[in-house]
DNA sequence: GTACATGGTGTGTCTTGCTCACGGTGTACT
DNA sequence: AGTACACCGTGAGCAAGACACACCATGTAC
């Protein structure tokens, strides 16, 4: 049994649930994108400011204000001043998003039970421990790429 | 530990190569559906009709026709008409292309060795059986969906 | 030989994501 | 004070990935 395959299995792992996101996501008129975005908010549990956002989604400050532009049309989301910092704009869900995202992040888990919720604390801890290293092993190579450039 | 937690993992693991291969193929001055297209060509050996290479990349065959697009006019591919069917068009790699997309397959080893490869065969094993698992609960998901819709 | 299926493409749209430049605002240091 | 600088969001513009619909040329089956 190659690496390779392995490699491709964690790959159709991760293809699999996104596409079943995908789908889930698109009854509700979602892109992944704007869903990150909710989901995002819904994690902090409170208001963000754009560029706070920009950070946990990993995108630029405009990507944001075009997301955020979009979910405050649709309303999912609205914006308001920041209550001292006057070039700040804070983002919170409203009501439909907030019962949208919670809704998500519920299914999120059930998803997550389905797949590994009946595994023993040893097949779990083996995989993790499996999936920890392999992560490790990514990180080394990402720095001798950006040293040796 | 929640099994949450574990599928956190998962895209993480994703995430990472996806964005390793994303920035190697970037120095190659290609994008990574372009990638994915001429690796379709190397795996499969041989020249393919257009909508072989929609089916094998799951995508359009209008998108297709946009990908080969581009693939011609930089020199990694080229077309040529079916001997037989008039309608088809066959996609063949061009030398240059040939050699990236074997390059573009050994770097992907060395990545999958670099992760899996100090595994024991006890580790690899428990790994693949919990992500096959995991697979099969998805399936089962996916189809659930699919019958009450 | 007619009806239908298949293969590729023109046109148009949407989403994600980037850069660059800019105006308004906070902050720190003279 | 005042000046320099950093930060926040946004206007404009662009590239990539991907979809649907309509269309024409070609194969195929009846």
């Amino acid at each position: 049994m190659e690496p390779d395959l392995v490699l491709d299995k964690v790959f159709e792992l991760a293809d699999r649930v996104g596409d079943l996101m995908h789908s889930t996501l698109k009854e509700r008129g979602l892109t992944p994108a704007r869903a990150g975005a909710l989901l995002a908010l819904h994690k902090a549990g409170r208001a963000l400011r754009q560029r706070e956002l920009g950070d946990v989604l990993r995108c630029t400050p405009r990507h944001v204000t075009a997301l955020v532009d979009v979910l405050e049309a649709q309303g999912w989301a609205g914006r308001s001043a920041h209550p001292t910092d006057r070039r700040a704009t804070l983002v919170a869900l409203t009501d439909r998003g907030a019962e949208a995202a919670a809704q998500m992040a519920a299914e999120r888990q059930d998803a997550a039970r389905t797949m590994f919720g009946d595994l023993t604390e040893e097949e779990r801890d083996g995989f993790l421990a499996v999936a920890r290293r392999a992560l490790h092993g990514m990180a080394t190579l990402s720095e001798d790429r950006a040293t040796s450039s």
